[in-house]
DNA sequence: ATGGCGGGTCTAACCCGA
């Protein structure tokens, strides 16, 4: 089984491209996030076209996830709330960054993880707090489903070989010490990264920025992952980043990362 | 760099991303 994780920056801009990386490459399923797109218009049929059935959970401009997945899924459900409850899961539920669903008895969650801004601003502190809300739901996720699979954009590089230059990381949102706890607070629920189990070379990213040439520059940072629990991770076959998609005209700023169980 | 690029939409002295 192969599932793909690719923040495509707009699904309706990226459109051919994103289905014509499917043709190319028809994993299981693609697990996309910054869809920007409300649900009813969700360019579905370009990708029922190709055998996939489309499972969303969008908002207008901004956010917005979606499971593309080549067999029909089981339990699917959006947000938090299905799995916390109200009380703690409706503040964080109205921006759209949660989509799961069972494929062959493997919990896939994608996820769109806030960015942060900046250190120290309102949407830093939401960072940081939605960080801490998706390790309890992870938690719940984890007492049920023993084989769960944690992928998308985490707007969060775990190392220093993670991020082309770390100098001044501290600084930097995406890789503060704080950033890099609440993500470490959640992998200690008993998740493990999966490109670290293959590939140990620093340079290794999924999303470069749109200036100063920082992809062909290679500046880039790796904050795109797959978090496998135990039984995944000790089966997982390979993890790769597959850069060409940001060669292209108008890409994504982010690239493709695939896993294989 | 007082964000250089590129999405979005309220088409702007706009917002947001990473």
């Amino acid at each position: 089984m192969k599932i793909a994780t690719w923040n495509v920056n707009s699904i309706r801009t990226r459109l051919e491209q994103v289905a014509n990386w499917l043709t190319e490459n028809p994993v299981d399923v693609l697990c996309a996030q910054e869809t920007k797109v409300v649900d009813a218009d969700f360019p579905m049929a370009a990708f029922t076209d190709l055998g996939y059935t489309c499972y969303v959970s969008g908002q207008k401009s901004y956010n917005g996830v979606a499971l593309i997945s080549k067999t029909p899924l089981e339990s699917v459900s959006c947000g938090f709330e299905p799995v916390l409850g109200g009380a703690i899961a409706t503040p964080f539920d109205d921006q759209k960054r949660v989509i799961t669903g069972v494929l062959d008895g493997i919990r896939i969650v994608n996820l769109y993880v806030p960015n942060g801004s900046s250190v120290g601003s309102d949407k830093y502190t939401y960072k940081l707090n939605w960080l801490a809300v998706l390790r309890e739901y992870l938690a719940k996720l984890l007492e049920e489903n023993p084989k769960l699979l944690v992928c998308g954009d985490f707007n969060v590089a775990l190392e220093d070989r993670d991020i082309h230059d770390p100098t001044g990381r501290e600084k930097e949102v995406m890789a503060t010490d704080a950033e890099r706890q609440a993500l470490r607070a959640i992998l200690d629920l008993g998740l493990a990264d999966a490109f670290r189990k293959f590939n140990q070379e620093d340079g290794q990213f999924s999303w470069w920025d749109y200036r100063a040439a920082a992809f062909r520059r290679n500046l880039g940072w790796r904050i795109d992952h797959h978090y496998l629990s135990p039984p995944l991770y000790a089966e997982a076959k390979s993890c790769i980043i597959d850069k060409a998609p940001r060669k292209l005209e108008k890409p994504s700023d982010h690239t493709p990362v695939i896993v294989e169980l």
